[in-house]
DNA sequence: TTTGTGCATTATGTCGTACATATAAAACTC
DNA sequence: GAGTTTTATATGTACGACATAATGCACAAA
């Protein structure tokens, strides 16, 4: 069958996308070329619609779709103007747990592992002496909770939470933000089992002492190790 | 001014949003409290609009975003169904690097280092013998190339971009390709500037041989070192 | 000059209808 | 029963009308 198919290798793929698509497409090689910038304003919906010959509907729809990808900005009687897009809050409306599938739910959480191990560097070199404190009290009764041995997602949230703000990147923050509904999800789920203490364990507690030492290699170490019963 | 306005706090906002504001949230908390699953169907646009009082105009920009956003599929006849989003992809239409604000440039060249850092263990666990070939193919003419120390971006992207294939995670993947742009821009533009030649600097081929010691430890941190002119 | 009010203008937002188009499912042919 | 045609139906596109909100202008009041 395969075979049959190669020697049409020729043929392309007939063009199967509605009359919105294309003027999607148009609409973001105008942004492109034009090279506007944010704050530009493009022409008022009829006018694009005698441009491109097609009716106001097929451009409003299409804006409305640059719109949600927050692209665009639009005011009555102002007209539409070109936006920076909140590229976090796209993803915050899409990423439903329940309906993402199951493989991409395992990408995000890896994703996760290796952004936190790697944001190691960033936390010790931006951590003021005040986010250690503050460190400080949210680990200060740990032993009561390591004792039971309980994973608290709540203290969990609060602990990593801190560290991805010590980053100071707005995106990196809002990222984690948008995947706390995913491990709520693969935790409850059973989709992955909930970590258990192990060998090379590193305690929140221990994590703070080597942020203290301001080592970026040590303190990355110990994230890793920290993390060490996520990986598989 | 500021202290005036404090005393308003319980003053609510004020609604400025759309009926396909509301009804497009309407929609998304139908969609998970229904618990729909990918392949779902969900009431026809008449429908909808009977159901929500608006006309069908309003359901149809409403879905339309949601289509956007990857999370349904509609097909003529047959209706609108529930879809896995690909979220990758949706990023990848609203990230034009030259409309991004360069606060959110910078962030995401910064989740770009953590997570080539962070992705360490993976690259180690999953990298076949093939793999670490095709790797050494890569780099083989490396000195001719690191005599004249140049930034080459596209020898560069090829390795790298390899190693992420490693992973064997889609969204990773999908991830960088989607940030490549990014970086084009962020050289480019001189919002960076490009790195020179350092004192802890591991080279590309240096970087395979701790690859082939499957020492993910060793891994990670010739990767930061490697990564060093990247971080300010 | 400044401040407030009202009105006209204008671009987007919403509505309803009509028809085009694709296609799933039923009806039909052999 | 397999293949073909017809029919019904849900989405896609178009158009016209009006609603709504923001803008700016004109004019009046302080």
């Amino acid at each position: 069958m395969m075979e049959k198919l190669r020697s049409f290798s020729t043929l392309s793929a007939i063009d199967n996308s509605s009359m919105v698509d294309k003027v999607e497409l148009s609409l973001l090689d105008f942004f492109i070329n034009k090279q506007l910038k944010v704050g530009d304003s493009i022409p008022k919906e009829l006018e694009l619609a005698d441009l491109m010959g097609v009716s106001r509907t097929v451009i409003r729809e299409s804006l409305n779709r640059l719109r949600t990808m927050g692209l665009i900005e639009t005011k009555k009687k102002k007209g539409t103007v070109i936006k920076s897009p909140d590229i976090t809050l796209i993803l915050q409306k899409s990423i439903i747990p329940h309906i993402l599938d199951h493989s991409t739910l395992r990408d995000i959480f890896e994703l996760r592992l290796a952004l936190e191990v790697g944001m190691a560097d960033f936390v010790v070199s931006k951590a003021t002496n005040e986010d250690i404190l503050e460190l400080l009290e949210i680990v200060k009764d740990e032993e009561s909770q390591s004792a039971n041995a309980l994973f608290d997602i709540d203290y969990e949230i609060k602990f990593h939470g801190k560290l991805y703000e010590i980053t100071a990147n707005d995106t990196l923050r809002e990222f984690q933000k948008l995947l706390l509904p995913v491990y709520n999800y693969i935790y409850s789920s059973g989709l992955l089992n909930l970590p258990t203490a192990q060998k090379k364990f590193t305690s929140h507690k221990q994590l703070v002492e080597l942020l203290q030492t301001r080592d970026a290699e040590q303190f990355r170490v110990g994230m890793r190790h920290h993390l060490e019963n996520h990986f598989l």
